[in-house]
RNA sequence: GCUCGCAUAGCUCAGGCGGUAGAGCACUUCAUUGGUAAUGAAGAGGUCCUCGGUUCAACUCCGAGUGUGAGCACCA
């Protein structure tokens, strides 16, 4: 006689065993028609699961995230039972959920093609309008291998095989198609409410590069249309704010066949970036960084002696003059320490912070490169601070301090922290591991957000932190890390001389807060969808005459403004008002300011914001005020 | 780097059984001096990415290369 109880603590008692349909059945037919799976005592199980015993149970549909999720998986096994009709020599492999959606990877003999998709999604259909009803069974692993091999799915038998132990797995069948899967799945393929196929790829078979090819069909699939409606818009937007459409349409950069992966930025892209850069320079004098510069082509023997050459040799450029081996250099650290080389240092000099704009060169693989994010030229905020042990956690807490609060500024609020420790291949003992995670880890415990574990991913010199932000589409962008090293200083020879006079080696931290400019603002255009914020917009105002009889007016207005330090310029040509506060408004200027005879006769402009809003006719001094406080907006809190 | 696409005017894109191409916007000139998202007219503008092959003939078909897009792999 189990007793259920629902989330709202109502509890329900049944004679029998009852199956979690069963209970939304009792509920009522709308709940039951709904309901895709159950949660019983904290987890995920089928519709047709059956509860003997008193539970706790909650009915999921898809108005939960889990929902959802049952969706998708259950989506990726309807796609590959579509396939399969169609294509019975492709081979199943995984199909699991990702963010938005689910993908099934096929061994196939040819890729799929735009034409295949749309008769996949048709077939798709069909078997939902079949309402084949979905069914759990378990096989031990070796019937699951026969099956499996019988059927000639040797990519199932190769990961049935990968399974450790002996124990039971179970398996989904929904007609003809069954599958090796965990579960839960929804109770019927009339359950699919809408769903879409997006996109086929390659994708190597288990992620190694160094496996066959399979082909990736990705799609998604949510509750009802409406949510489907949504999301295809969310893509479209997202495809309108794509920097690289909104460099070219603004003008602010372009990339050429000649130099793949280096940017070539214009008037109004390079004045954003040098924004930017200002920015960081006056965040970084503030909190008592030492800017510096070094040189961009550094021997050969620098990049082996600090171990990047034996590691990254192939994504280095090099050059070779008078019979010696330069590289380009692909990271600024060896060059700080050369820097830090100079001179007695004393643990008095401890922490020393420097700080370059260090402009590198990376050869990145073709096919990873993309737009401003992934380039082969960059130039990173980069800063090595070089302290003592004990200083460690003091400085990564400074750091975190400053990160958060540039990206404030920047306009992004949420920041996501991650940890990454030890990986196999390491230099360092144990103990110097121990102690460079447990600060980190104190670190990011004083910040008071959350952060996530990512064991085995750190640099083979030490742990790190990675900072992510999240932008106005949702999108997590890596940008900002500090990583503690314990191990370059020493090879490059880096010591100071401590209290008790005897030479010690400095602990180096390698930190960036944007990552690289060009990535970072790659990142705010998409996030500004091309409308900077007034400190960062490339022209902060445009002077716009309606006949040339102002011409003389706009002129000295301009001048006026640019002597406050404004990016201001006029807009004096033989057209029509319209025409240009059209085209000046595509540009994205945050101020457009009209000058006809009213307002010379005034002494003022009429000021028209980006957004269309009228603020009427102002004099130099109240416009000024007004772009003052715009740009002050931002809170400079770093 | 791998798989599959794509590459035509400054931009966005049409086009064509294989017979060297077209629109809109932008540009130039002329007229127009017009008050908050497009004034009108005329004109100019192309080695159809590169190199090979097939062919009487290639921008079109085939091959290679380069760049680029989606995804995978990589990311000090």
């Amino acid at each position: 006689m189990p007793k259920i109880t629902l989330p709202d603590g109502s509890t329900r008692e049944y004679e029998n065993p009852v199956t979690v349909m069963e209970v939304a059945e009792s509920i009522g037919p709308g709940l039951a028609k709904a309901a895709l799976a159950g949660r019983v005592d904290g987890e995920l199980v089928d519709s047709f699961t059956l509860i003997s015993t008193d539970a706790d149970l909650a009915i999921i549909t898809e108005r939960d995230r889990d929902g959802l999720e049952v969706i998708r998986h259950s989506c990726a096994h309807l796609m590959a039972q579509a396939v399969q009709r169609l294509f019975p020599k492709a081979q199943v492999t995984i199909g699991p959920v990702v963010e938005d959606g689910f993908f099934y990877d096929f061994a196939f003999s040819r890729a799929f093609t735009p034409e295949d998709l749309q008769a996949i999604e048709k077939v798709m259909e069909e078997i939902v309008k079949e309402n084949l009803t979905v069914q759990r069974s378990v096989m031990s692993r070796d019937e699951a291998i026969t099956m499996f091999k019988e059927m000639g799915e040797v990519y199932k038998v190769q990961i049935i095989e990968s399974i450790p132990g002996d124990e039971d797995l179970s398996f989904y069948r929904q007609g003809e198609f069954i599958d090796l899967c965990r579960g839960p799945h929804v109770p019927a393929t009339s359950s699919f409410k809408a769903f879409k196929l997006t996109s086929v790829a390659g994708a190597y078979w288990r992620g190694d590069a160094s496996n066959e090819m399979l082909q990736r069909i990705h799609g998604t699939a949510w509750g009802s249309k409406k949510d489907l409606k949504l999301f295809l818009q969310r893509l479209e937007e997202a495809e309108k704010r794509d920097h690289r459409k909104l460099g070219k349409h603004l003008d602010l950069f372009h990339f050429q066949e000649e130099a793949p992966g280096m940017a070539f930025w214009h008037p109004k892209g390079w004045s954003i970036y040098q924004s930017v850069q200002r920015y960081m320079r006056e965040v970084q004098d503030k909190n008592d960084y030492k800017e510096i510069n070094t040189p961009q082509l550094v021997d050969y023997s620098l990049w082996e002696k600090s171990g990047h050459a034996s590691k990254f040799a192939d994504e280095m450029f090099s050059v070779e003059s008078e019979n010696r081996m330069y590289a380009i250099k692909p990271m600024n650290c060896p060059c700080h320490i050369q820097v830090f080389n100079q001179g007695l240092k004393s643990y008095r000099d401890l922490p020393l912070r420097l700080a370059e704009f260090g402009s590198c060169h990376r050869y990145e693989p073709s096919g990873s490169m993309h737009g401003l994010m992934r380039v082969r030229s960059f130039v990173q905020d980069d800063g090595h601070i070089f302290c003592t042990e004990e200083q460690i956690q003091a400085e990564v807490a400074d750091f975190m301090t400053l990160l958060f609060a540039v990206y404030k500024d920047f306009g992004f609020d949420e920041v996501i922290l991650r940890l990454s420790t030890r990986p196999e291949k390491r230099v360092g003992s144990d103990e110097v591991w121990d102690k460079s995670e447990q600060s980190l880890k104190d670190a990011l415990n004083a910040t008071g957000l959350p952060w996530e574990l990512v064991p085995g991913e750190g640099a083979f010199y030490g742990p790190k932190i990675e900072c992510s932000l999240k932008d106005c589409m949702g999108r997590v962008q890596q940008c900002g890390t500090i990583q503690v090293d314990f191990s370059t200083p020493g090879r490059l020879g880096a010591q100071y001389v401590a209290e008790d006079s005897s030479k010690q080696e400095p602990v180096m931290l390698h930190r960036a807060v944007l990552g690289s400019f060009e990535r970072f603002i790659g990142i705010l255009i998409e996030h500004y969808a091309g409308d900077m914020p007034a400190w960062l917009a490339p022209e902060q105002a445009l002077i716009l005459n309606i006949t040339d009889k102002q011409n003389d007016y706009c002129r000295k207005f301009e001048e006026s403004l640019k002597n406050k330090g404004f990016r201001v310029s006029t807009d004096l040509r033989n057209e029509k008002i319209g025409f240009k506060i059209r085209e000046h408004t595509l540009q994205k200027i945050p101020y457009l300011l009209v000058v006809g005879d009213k307002e010379v006769e005034n002494g003022t402009v009429a000021v028209r914001k980006r957004g269309g809003d009228d603020l009427g006719a102002m004099t130099l001094d109240e416009f000024c005020a007004l772009l003052n406080q715009d740009v002050a907006s931002f809170s400079r809190s770093a």
